[in-house]
DNA sequence: AAAACGGGGGC
DNA sequence: GCCCCAGTTTT
């Protein structure tokens, strides 16, 4: 361990945001299945819950596995998924995806992130997602989020979101990597919000400068 | 490292 | 009107 000065700052805060309970989005469109955590998220890049949540079960209602979007036109698809952005390339991709699927795996999601990361639209981010919550396999995959949280906290000094993930895999045990994925990202999506962070309701804000200079502004 | 993709909602 | 959204790909 290079900074155990680090490592107690992170297991310190991580212990305090275990009282967080509740599901995330992925979890709950995913339902735990592969084709369809694979389908949400790839279509959540860049969207709000809320809008993934209502478009997504649509296009699974219509498409349920690979073999039927094997088949489809993107322009049908791209008229389920138009209230999404990006709903042009996500379209051609979507379909791309179930014909590779088809193709190398035998229309089933590979449960290996090397194989994940190579499907038309799927980068480390998505291929962590399934891997977490599809398969329940040991990943941690760093987003906006949880990046954001760990520069307010200087967890780390960098911009590139790697070198957060890899703070966080020297003090967390594999087990607990997924856990820990969701305390972070639902706490950066309710308390410690892009703008206007709400430290008043924060549960680490004694841990974080940012939080300190603002419930304390001088 | 930065730009592009992109409609919709919050303010 | 401006900024952001469980990112990925291209330049």
């Amino acid at each position: 361990m290079a900074e155990p000065e680090l490592a107690k700052r992170i297991i310190r805060v991580l212990k305090k945001l275990s009282a967080i309970h509740g599901s995330t989005m992925l979890a709950r469109i995913g339902g735990g299945q592969p084709f369809r955590t694979l389908v949400a998220t790839i279509l959540s890049a860049r969207v709000r819950d809320e809008v993934t949540e209502q478009v997504v079960p649509r296009v699974l209602e219509r498409w349920p596995d690979a073999e039927s979007l094997a088949v489809a036109s993107p322009h049908q698809v791209e008229q389920v998924i138009r209230r999404i952005g990006l709903y042009r390339v996500k379209s051609v991709r979507l379909v791309e995806v179930a014909k590779q699927l088809m193709r190398d795996h035998g229309g089933r999601v590979p449960s290996d992130f090397d194989a994940l990361i190579q499907l038309p639209g799927v980068g480390r981010k998505t291929a962590g997602c399934v891997m977490v919550y599809a398969f329940g396999q040991a990943a941690l995959p760093v987003d906006t989020h949880v990046h954001r949280i760990s520069n307010r906290l200087a967890w780390v000094k960098t911009s590139n979101p790697d070198a957060t993930e890899l703070a966080l895999r020297a003090v967390v045990a594999k087990n607990w990597w997924s856990r820990v994925n969701d305390l972070l990202v639902h706490h950066g999506k309710t308390i410690c919000r892009p703008q206007r962070p709400l430290c008043g309701d924060c549960l680490v804000w004694q841990d974080c400068a940012y939080g300190v200079k603002n419930r304390r502004p001088d």
